[in-house]
DNA sequence: CTGAAAGCGCTAACAG
DNA sequence: CTGTTAGCGCTTTCAG
């Protein structure tokens, strides 16, 4: 157990080559005949040799590492998404080092750290606390960054999202068509573009139909911050609708709403969710929600960070995947909405 | 932007020593004056230097990186086990790098290859279709080896599972106390040892109180075939209780029985579930499940893969952790159940 | 197209 | 305790 390391000298010895040959082999798009490539794979089958990745990069300078930076695994749009991040990933020769990160103040400069230390070609941000301190600071190091369902002010930043804006104002037309009169939101974390985004949209909706909204809380994102605030909701100002910030904390209104309160859903409140997660689409919930095409969202950030590393100064873009509404038994449809 | 690399040598030649006193300023363990330490880290703050880990590792043979093998992240139990794992290990100074497979018979070659080509310290394997066949490969290439939630015949492969049979059993003996007399088991992938052992122990137990299960099923950790295969239980058999081999296709069970069967659960049919992830306690299912203590299972995973990096030929051991039966409202309680 | 030689950035003996 | 000297395994000029 525990054999040597076969290294490329091994197999140049064996095939009666030289160890740059052996490397060329190895090396896609280099010059090799074809008898020499026969004879090196023969010999490194027959060794079982590979190429030593961390060698190879020391020397070329890039060590197909991507990392990616997150916060909590919860809301199940994350694990989804970081399962299509690794298999597309994979698909391109890269693989994926897991950064986690509590999203405090202090953790970052630690991230940062280690994302240098492994000298990822790339960082794709994926969760709701990341700063965009840690983007800029690792963009700045050269290190090209994609913030994945996160936006920020900052042009020098690529990012994909999807539109939250035109996303909250779609529900909030689909609330105030549905006839609904005393329409609350709990928001997303206000720290994030998303949370922002999706409620300012959703606001300005209700503001073109000249309808107030009842009541907008904070949810953070978090399940047990939105239940809280569900029963406050609910004693204070008896909503007939709710736009929650995001699916996961969705499934904690309903809960409330449902067993604690003991509301039907829709009946008396309808619930509008936001991201589509596989879980959306369950009897139990079968929550109304506007859809984040993960898939796609996933694709054009792949793409962006790959063009980003290949070509490190091309411009930063900004990127919009749309998402439609996807209509279920959560809340209320409106006569005749298409 | 993108500044040229700082090495070990431009910090040597700010503070005025040598490249190796660098070294040794950040190699934990090495011996240093105090004078220089200040002086080296000072001038290393200065440059924003820090040591490369792929190089250290090129020498060292470490390279603090463990591959995590992960067919889906579907089942929230797994999510839920990358996070600590993540969290644990970066608390030892490593990181997980990721590798999917789509489990099948290919996939795996694959997978072991490009583990080798990263020159991980470790692997944990974490999931359903990662066969053994897998583990045995790099363990006997010499890369150690623990499967995680899953274990195998081979005494050779170190891994930590819940104690599979006997949590099985546990539910057998609480359904029968229950009064249930139809009883029947939606079984997880028979090609895991978790599925086996949580079939097998729940079958002893029914067996050791003379009941025969009404019908036993493959649900393959699939929530649609286990949801597939609940209808054509109760068209068939009528249960009036059903042990499910997870939690997450425990589910999709329990929203056919009450959404599309129409039935009352606990009322018509108890069911309970294997894993207690988060959702089992969420009030749309209120799921009775055998606890996996996850955070225990981690942190023995972690132990014994670090215990097998520092000393390669320790013998590999099969840990099981115990979990408690969590009792909740999808299954009636005995009279006097303790 | 192939081999020889020079490092990538770092750690680990080895002297002093 | 510190500096000097070899490499780790690989890619990449540079001659031939």
């Amino acid at each position: 157990m525990a054999e040597r390391k076969v290294t490329s000298l091994d197999v140049a010895a064996l095939a009666g080559v030289s160890q740059s040959a052996v490397s060329r082999v190895f090396t896609p798009g280099a010059s090799v005949s074809k008898k020499m490539a026969a004879r090196v794979r023969d010999a490194a089958n027959e060794l079982g040799y590979r190429p030593n990745v961390l060698a190879r990069s020391l020397i070329t300078g890039r060590s197909r590492i991507i990392g990616l930076v997150v916060a909590y695994l919860e809301n199940p749009f994350y694990p989804d998404a970081l399962e299509r991040f690794s298999t597309v990933l994979q698909g391109e020769g890269y693989h994926i080092l897991v950064f986690m990160t509590s999203g405090a103040g202090e953790g970052v400069d630690r991230v940062i750290e280690e994302l240098m230390d492994y000298q990822v070609d790339g960082i794709i941000t994926a969760s709701v606390g990341m700063s965009d301190d840690l983007a800029s600071r690792c963009s700045a190091a050269g290190i090209p960054v994609v913030l994945f369902n996160r936006g920020q002010a900052d042009d020098r930043l690529a990012q994909v999202t999807s539109d939250n804006i035109r996303g909250g104002r779609r529900i909030a037309e689909f609330l105030v068509a549905g006839g609904h009169k005393r329409i609350a939101h709990v928001a997303g974390w206000q720290g994030s573009s998303t949370g922002r985004d999706r409620k300012d949209g959703f606001l300005a909706g209700l503001d073109a139909a000249g309808v107030m909204p009842v009541s907008v809380v904070e949810g953070e994102y978090s399940r047990e911050v939105a239940a809280e605030a569900t029963r406050a909701l609910w004693a204070e100002h008896k909503p007939d609708a709710i736009f929650v910030g995001n699916d996961h904390m969705a499934f904690g209104v309903i809960d409330v709403l449902r067993h604690e309160l003991g509301l039907s859903v829709p009946g008396d409140v309808s619930v509008v969710g936001y991201d589509d997660v596989p879980m959306a689409g369950w009897a139990a919930y079968d929550l109304t929600t506007l859809r984040q095409p993960s898939g796609q969202m996933v694709a054009r950030t792949v793409e962006m960070l790959l063009e980003r590393i290949g070509s490190p100064d091309v411009a930063a873009r900004k990127e919009m995947i749309e998402g439609d509404l996807i209509l279920r038994g959560s809340a209320r449809v409106p006569e005749g909405w298409t």
